[in-house]
DNA sequence: GACAACTCTCAAAGCGCTTTGGCTGACAGG
DNA sequence: CCTGTCAGCCAAAGCGCTTTGAGAGTTGTC
């Protein structure tokens, strides 16, 4: 069923069969609810790939999505994507998925920006300058950034979780509750997110005359694995640290391994804080010692960018405002005073 | 640039140029030559929707992703489209996902056939007599299921590991070592793949003249949660297994937990074997005692989902046979003889 | 030299939709 | 009664590609 059948179904022209299904105002409500009951009745429904060349809109929220052997999936991923899906699906949005290799990564924005597959993408895991947002400024696609890049000369559209202020504040009650090596076990400090986590564990360490020591820093992708080794390292070293702050639960997961095996107990022997983007498959409350976490739904995050993508692709939002949200400090039983 | 413009350039008429570029034999080695040449100097690339509008072809595999507060991304979806991806990728074909809820589910499967957004789509967790399959056989729509359905009168195209092969070695593993009592911490076994699980146990025992005790089965979502809810009341109560076979590493960790709180020690106190579905975030050599796992990587039946189903899309692939994957047994350190 | 058989190339007809630029008839105002 | 306005509808022109059906030129055969 097409629009030519419908419209001759319905002895009108394909104008006006057209204009009363997308709501233009010169065509008569009689004739709207005759065209959309049957259009309803026998199912009609506009071939995506004729609108889109007619109006160059695609429907599609797109995301350029590293794979490889080389690079791991992070577990944020689909908790994610399900947030967004979650939005676009209420909006008639679909999601396209360009899979590429890290090197071919500018191309296929290209290609994907010259395709018009899409009407906008998300960024993620930005890293400071990134070459990415510069693309895609220049090309001229919309998108949103989840997370923020730093050092760009223009403002851009993102929606991030202040994770500086989050890490911060997490120090900073350590540092109240007499902590003074305050350990940090980061993830990739290559990508902004935690290059602001740690300026926050600096700024607060700061504010009680402490700084960040070398030995007590560890930076690395966030897994079990090596949540664990950068463990090992910081517990079973001499100035064993009093406390630790990781950056997923993941590597907190690690941490609390290494402690067992070196025969540390938590919170006795240190507190330990994490990073939670909340997963449906582990929770804090679910750790030996519950955990203190400073907690930001990652899906909620989803959720957002995909309801500003479609403001964009509708022309509401404009500006390349950045927003950023405020995470809570949640306190559960894996941060105690310092141990003298 | 399109494709106008470019036979204008070069003096060629439309026809001309597509069949060159697409690999026509009635065009001359000489002109392809330099049609080829001309379009990728000027950067010329068809427009999708034309050519999808023109040939019905969609260039993209289609996933229909249930979503909403109540349902659960399970950390394997990121894994396995990364594998499909990593595929299509080489194949030039994108991924489009379509958002659900999950009582819109089919409405969004006949939405997506009739739009003709996607060549071919792949489902996920099939459970027995799986709707979704009977549908798209119906819609005539190219798929792959990614696991089995069971109960349905046709074949179906199918990837899949050996889920009762491998819980069947597992069990025997544990029984040949003495284990007498030994329990499941399985899926929803609502799904496939946790039915067959389950029967892989229940055979193994049978072997030995044993069967499943109600009391030594749990079956729930594999979360870090559920997998400790089981393994307390497991282990806490009477008639304690002497072993535990679970089917997700994420369980495995809630089971390792719940050990540790009951004051029992692996493999002294019971033995554990899990599935491992390889994971870049965690991994079975990084548990307390490393651990025993049946081990098959969705990654590679994502990328093998995707290279079936771009064989069905290229017409090379009709028949709807299915594959299943043997299961490796690992054997590490949480399997021992059963305790006296 | 005529005719068939190829080999290249082309014009034009879709694919299904949106949108521009009318057209028609009813109604109000003078 | 004439004109202007406006609501409501339509025909037709794209959007950029593929594909059908045919034409022009070349080569080969008897």
């Amino acid at each position: 069923m097409n629009l030519k059948q419908l419209a001759d179904m319905l002895a009108l022209s394909q104008t006006t069969v057209s204009r009363a299904l997308n709501g233009y105002p010169e065509v008569s409500e009689d004739t709207r609810r005759r065209v959309r009951d049957a259009a309803s009745r026998h199912g009609y429904r506009p071939n995506p790939s004729a609108r889109r060349l007619a109006t160059g809109k695609a429907g599609m929220i797109g995301y350029v999505m590293p794979t490889g052997a080389s690079v791991d999936i992070d577990p944020h991923f689909g908790e994610f994507l399900s947030g967004l899906g979650d939005y676009a699906r209420s909006h008639e949005l679909d999601l396209a998925l360009s899979p590429t290799t890290v090197e071919d990564e500018m191309t296929t924005y290209r290609r994907v920006a010259a395709n018009k597959q899409v009407d906008a993408v998300y960024v993620s895991a930005p890293r400071p300058d990134d070459a990415r947002i510069r693309l895609l400024e220049q090309l001229g696609l919309r998108y949103i950034v989840h997370g923020r890049s730093e050092g760009l000369d223009f403002d851009y559209p993102h929606v991030d979780i202040d994770n500086e202020g989050a890490f911060h504040d997490a120090t900073k009650l350590l540092a109240q509750l007499g902590h003074r090596r305050i350990a940090l076990v980061n993830g990739d400090e290559r990508e902004t997110f935690a290059i602001h986590r740690l300026r926050g564990v600096k700024r607060a360490l700061a504010g009680f005359g402490l700084t960040l020591e070398p030995r007590q820093h560890d930076s690395a992708q966030m897994t079990e694995e090596n949540g664990f080794r950068a463990a090992i390292t910081l517990l079973g070293g001499p100035e064993r640290p009093t406390a630790i702050i990781c950056s997923s639960l993941v590597q907190a997961l690690g941490i609390v391994r290494a402690a067992r095996e070196l025969g540390l107990s938590l919170p006795a022997d240190f507190s330990l804080i994490s990073h939670d983007d909340v997963f449906s498959f582990i929770r804090p409350e679910g750790f030996p010692v519950p955990l203190t976490t400073t907690r930001s739904p990652i899906r909620a995050a989803g959720a957002r960018v995909a309801e500003r993508l479609a403001a964009r692709i509708a022309g509401i939002e404009t500006e390349p405002h950045g927003e950023v949200w405020k995470v809570d400090l949640v306190v559960r039983g894996s941060v105690a005073p310092a141990p003298r």
